[in-house]
DNA sequence: GATTCGTGGGT
DNA sequence: TACCCAAGAAT
């Protein structure tokens, strides 16, 4: 594409998102990097709607990574509610340990650092630097992933793994003026998450539809690979699922036989001992299971009194 | 590089 | 209803 298509295509994108650009409460000028990288690390595989009011009362929970450091594992695995991967929650509070113990209780800026951080990968270290620090980095979730597919390679769908032609794509992509930069990265992932989605795009109402090469192409359907569908029931990790959220609702420790009820014994065996290894629960006395670090005193409280 | 890992809303 | 898919990371 030639220079001053780059340069039209920011012009519009930049101006689309002035417009449209949802007030989520993370892109706050006062929000802290620390609230910024918490909302990256929650709205991974996760849709912001829901990450929202989850969000609210973390940051109000635990305002510094030092706050968050201080909490227990269960604390964390219960308030990180049914978002879905609680492993993150997991993460996150090892990210904030870190951050107390490496960086001063700091969320580092450099992003590498950044990357050294448990459950912080390339695209959330990119991110946290370009919405929490201003820098210029180069964003690559799915959003920009299936924008660019669509605009400037033609097709409906990017690959099902990252390229690297989609990187060197998107590095070519983002604006040399850091500010900009900023800026280009979170309109492009906007413009996916709200028009050109995934499934039935709006384009219509789309600022680049005119130089949109899918969409000036006719829209052709996608003639890739067969992309493979998620699996759910019957899976370890439905019966994880079913295990963690018993674990979540009760205040006190579980027998096994009441973790999933119902499910075939030997997977509940086989995801329970997955969840130990992932630190999501632990082994109370001989056969009773809770969320890990889960403090005792309610149920000493409760034989005392 | 292919798999695994939750959950719920939209189509 | 069944399927798709979401600001990915770790292994």
């Amino acid at each position: 594409m030639a220079d001053s298509g780059v340069a039209a295509l920011h012009r519009s994108i930049l101006e689309w998102y002035s417009v449209h650009a949802r007030p989520l409460p993370w892109r706050d000028p006062s929000c802290s990097p620390w609230g910024v990288l918490l909302s990256e690390v929650m709205a991974q595989q996760t849709p912001l709607a829901r990450v929202e009011p989850a969000w609210r009362e973390w940051i109000d929970r635990w305002p510094t990574p030092a706050d968050l450091a201080a909490a227990s594992p269960a604390d964390v695995v219960r308030a990180w509610g049914r978002l879905g991967y609680p492993r993150r929650a997991l993460r996150l509070r090892e990210a904030a340990i870190a951050i107390v113990d490496r960086h001063g209780g700091d969320v580092p800026r450099d992003q590498g650092e950044l990357k050294a951080l448990p459950g912080i990968g390339d695209y959330t270290a990119a991110a946290v630097a370009a919405f929490a620090f201003g820098d210029r980095s180069v964003v690559v979730d799915t959003n920009v992933r299936r924008v660019e597919a669509r605009v400037v390679t033609g097709v409906e769908h990017a690959a099902p793994s990252l390229t690297r032609a989609e990187v060197e794509l998107a590095a070519a992509l983002v604006p040399e003026d850091d500010k900009d930069a900023a800026t280009w990265n979170v309109a492009v992932m906007e413009l996916g998450a709200l028009v050109c989605t995934a499934r039935a795009p709006r384009c219509a109402e789309c600022p680049v539809r005119e130089r949109c090469a899918w969409n000036v192409g006719g829209r052709p359907a996608y003639d890739g690979p067969p992309r493979r569908g998620q699996k759910w029931h019957g899976t370890d990790r439905q019966v994880r699922g079913i295990i963690v959220q018993t674990l979540r609702d009760s205040l006190d420790p579980v027998a096994r036989a009441d973790l999933a009820s119902g499910r075939d014994a030997a997977q509940v065996d086989r995801c329970l001992a997955g969840l130990i290894e992932d630190g999501l629960v632990e082994p109370v006395g001989a056969e009773r299971f809770s969320l890990p670090g889960h403090d005792q005193d309610d149920a000493v409280e409760e034989v005392a009194g």
